[in-house]
DNA sequence: TACAGTTTTGCAATGATGTTGCAAATTTTA
DNA sequence: TAAAATTTGCAACATCATTGCAAAACTGTA
């Protein structure tokens, strides 16, 4: 496993360091998706909140994770599931929040639908994130 | 119009003061949706900072106003065009942030479509956002 | 494996963003 | 108009995020 994510980085031509590591680890034993916060909780105190940040910042430009955005100020990351080319996302899946448990989770089967917008409106992205019970919580 | 918004904080059951006053005029005159800072800047600096926190919790719990996600960590609000019960929002409309002019913009003839989640999941509510050229920088 | 060049990290300092308690001011009620 | 209730502003504080820079770690090459 821990030779899986060496290549992910490996792939994006990123340099393969302790805290990139400890950090993809953690997304994949995430049961949801992360916000910087859980990972400085998370992530043994040997890894500086600033590189965390950096670190986000980093994966998210490089494709590996994308945002979750949010209403209460606290966005989330998860992994992209099929890869993400640089810069262009594709994580076109609906995301859900359980009012319950709290977890984040990728719907990655789940597509966001088109929707007609008034005229003059030209769309690029789409974001639908769902509130409810996850099906742990029901 | 001044006595518009001095009805509305009635309707509410909310003290009429200066600084909800002058908060909902920026609301009916913005362009889009406002964030605290958005406010912050152009409410002569006659009103705290934390007055602003507090109006825009009130009126998000009476109904006024509604919360816009967001994936950068800069919640925004908009007014409530068809009357909100207290506690329980029905701003069930698609927002559109413009890539080019950075407006935040409540489309509120366009509903959310409803998605269908995987078995277990229950929705309770859902959000969706649309990044793209707005009707003016088109 | 060692070395030079490049990238990343951690620390410190700083700035922006939110929150809380409490006394003074304002608004409402009677 | 006076008493009661609500709201505001200030101060202090906690949290969150960004930047510059020197030290440390990593990469490719010999």
């Amino acid at each position: 496993m821990s030779e899986d994510v060496r290549d992910l980085l490996k792939k994006n031509h990123m340099s393969v360091t302790d805290s990139r590591l400890q950090i993809l680890e953690l997304f994949y034993h995430a049961p949801g998706a992360l916000a910087h916060a859980d990972i400085e909780k998370k992530a043994s105190d040997k890894i500086d909140r600033v590189t965390i940040y950096r670190t986000l910042q980093t994966f998210e430009e490089k494709g590996i994770i994308h945002t979750i955005p949010s209403a209460d100020n606290s966005v989330k990351y998860a992994l992209c599931k099929h890869e993400c080319a640089e810069g262009h996302h594709h994580d076109n899946h609906v995301h859900f929040v359980c009012d319950e448990c709290g977890k984040t989770i990728c719907l990655d089967d789940v597509l966001v639908p088109d929707v007609k917008l008034p005229k003059g409106f030209e769309p690029h992205q789409s974001n639908m994130v769902v509130n409810g019970l996850c099906n742990e919580c029901k």
